[in-house]
DNA sequence: TTGAAAGCGCTAACAT
DNA sequence: ATGTTAGCGCTTTCAA
């Protein structure tokens, strides 16, 4: 059986308190951390979290539940969370939802009862009631990527109809006039707003919105390609093209190979996410990017901030980021 | 505060030992039945996992450390595992290592302070010593994709040299000679495995080895663009070619393109991983795929049945899988 | 079937 | 600085 602190306080002749205080950071005379680090050596010790956290009714872990592992954009800042929050001593409990709201609220059950510290969500549900019980049990809850109303928490977003806006924005300033936009899911709440965002744009330009000219993808590959064919089937005289992730990205590059579309000679293109995917792209992508590492960093930060006393209470903040744009080759 | 099973006995009048019993699916008498369930959902009492862990030593978790979550092949499987685990009542502590042996051992370190009851690991690192940890405590170890001397636990491997085999053979018997390979970075086990498996089928064919057809690439996209790019250059004559990886397989056929090479009218093609972008290019490539759900599977159904007292003393297992091999319109 | 009591390994008051 | 003690919320003998 693994060592205890009984066990060391056996061993060294020492209290529980003093070994506690030891472990813990406390003072302890030289002599005696000398005891002690002698007496954990020998024993192999090593501090039971389960039993400290039963009693300080911490758990050092905090659960996070998002849509989709198997994405990129998700996958890119569950790592960055993931490795920050453990350097701080916290462990992360992740859940895949399947972007499936039933599964995600079993997941928030699930978190619950073994009592994780925190909760950092990326929701696929647009309701978000069942995240109340965390708050009511005073333990902080990160949203990412999606607001929810009436749910008071803090909150790391991405102007994605701003993002969306400038990308159209310059293909337009460009020149060009017939501009199509590969869409994505009406549900998806992001996917929304980037539609907004290509709208918006399209009338302050003062360019009637032509719905031929946007086709919805299913954020998929194979989605993309598809949408692809559509748009340029509809609209003969497109000049340019904005696709709104990066799955449609690629899949309406692989279509635009099949078509024997030239780019950027017979149509610009920009596209979204995934620097790589853009760099190695013949020619090089412009594209928007959402700022992962931003996201995830602002994320541990609100979260850590919440943990410590002292940050319970200070009002819910809203983080809403900027992304980046990536010229490439694909815009003339 | 969170009711406890104290509060549920003082309300219905029980014994702790009763409500302990109900929450266990013991036997209860029915009208005792009842008004424990009503107790709990009046003060809605939820089992505390972590006192219940500390009483049975059992935290129902389960640590999983990967290379890389930000990697489709890893992705795939973890979410799966997950899943499954999750649908048994376990929970999933994820750690990234990023492919650094140093991290790796700090992340069993790690997982073991918390308890975890059992270890799912695709290891990076060629040494494992630090995994004695965990079996010598008799928790359960399973390895993903790799084999480490001197462990002792169960594996889930990959028959990485005959699908890589298998794939030229392909190539060989449409009539290739001069048959190229992207293989992997020669640290990586799996990838030397893949090279193996392109040597014993030119050695089959009794095609003497050519070291020029044989480039390294990092296993990302631009360095598959970039091996690619050197195949060719070495190779003016070189009719087919072997891709070793999925994103090298992306890269590759992004520098084909640029290179405006016509598959598979100038190069046959065989990729790797990925049904979905192999479904989406133009043609459609040819690959082979690793069976990522199965793989999952086997690892959580013997993790589980480690987790069982039963099968804690059977002997350990490997188990092999073959992978399987899509056909596209890249071979001719 | 049910209840009483002990204890899992730790922390935190409190006393010294 | 250190020791004593109680107790976190649960499970698990043991008796009844």
């Amino acid at each position: 059986m693994a060592a205890t602190i009984k066990d060391i306080a056996k061993k060294t002749g020492l209290g529980l308190a003093t070994i506690s205080s030891y472990l813990n950071g406390g003072n302890v005379r030289e002599q005696n951390r000398i005891k002690i680090e002698e007496a954990i050596e020998e024993l192999h010790f090593e501090v039971n979290e389960v039993a400290r956290g039963l009693k300080t009714n911490k758990t050092k872990m905090i659960g996070i539940i998002i849509p989709e592992l198997n994405n990129i954009f998700c996958a890119e800042i569950i790592t960055e969370v993931e490795d920050q929050l453990r350097s701080h001593g916290y462990a992360t409990l992740i859940c895949d939802c399947r972007t499936d709201e039933r599964r995600e609220e079993e997941a928030v059950e699930f978190l619950f009862h073994r009592r994780v510290d925190g909760l950092i969500i990326m929701p696929s549900g647009k309701q978000g009631k069942y995240l109340n019980k965390f708050i009511r049990a005073g333990k902080p809850v990160v949203l990412i990527d999606r607001k929810i109303k009436g749910i008071e928490c803090d909150c790391v977003l991405v102007d994605n109809e701003g993002a969306a806006r400038d990308a159209v924005e310059r293909l337009l300033g460009a020149g060009h006039r017939e501009v199509g936009m590969i869409a994505g899911p009406e549900e998806i709440y992001t996917a929304e707003e980037r539609y907004h965002g290509y709208c918006k744009a399209m009338e302050n330009a003062g360019i009637p919105l032509d719905e031929n000219l946007v086709v919805r993808g299913d954020y998929t590959i194979e989605g993309g390609a598809a949408a692809m064919k559509e748009l340029v089937r509809r609209n003969p005289d497109m000049s340019a093209v904005f696709v709104s992730n990066y799955e449609m990205t690629m899949g309406a590059i692989i279509e635009v190979n099949e078509l024997g579309i030239e780019i950027p000679g017979q149509l610009s293109f920009i596209g979204f996410d995934n620097v790589e995917f853009a760099k190695a792209s013949i020619p090089k992508l412009s594209i928007v990017t959402q700022p992962t590492e931003e996201i995830a960093g602002r994320v541990t930060e609100l979260m850590l901030r919440r943990l410590e006393k002292a940050g319970a209470e200070e009002e819910k903040e809203t983080v809403k980021l900027k992304t980046s744009f990536v010229e490439g080759k694909s815009v003339v």
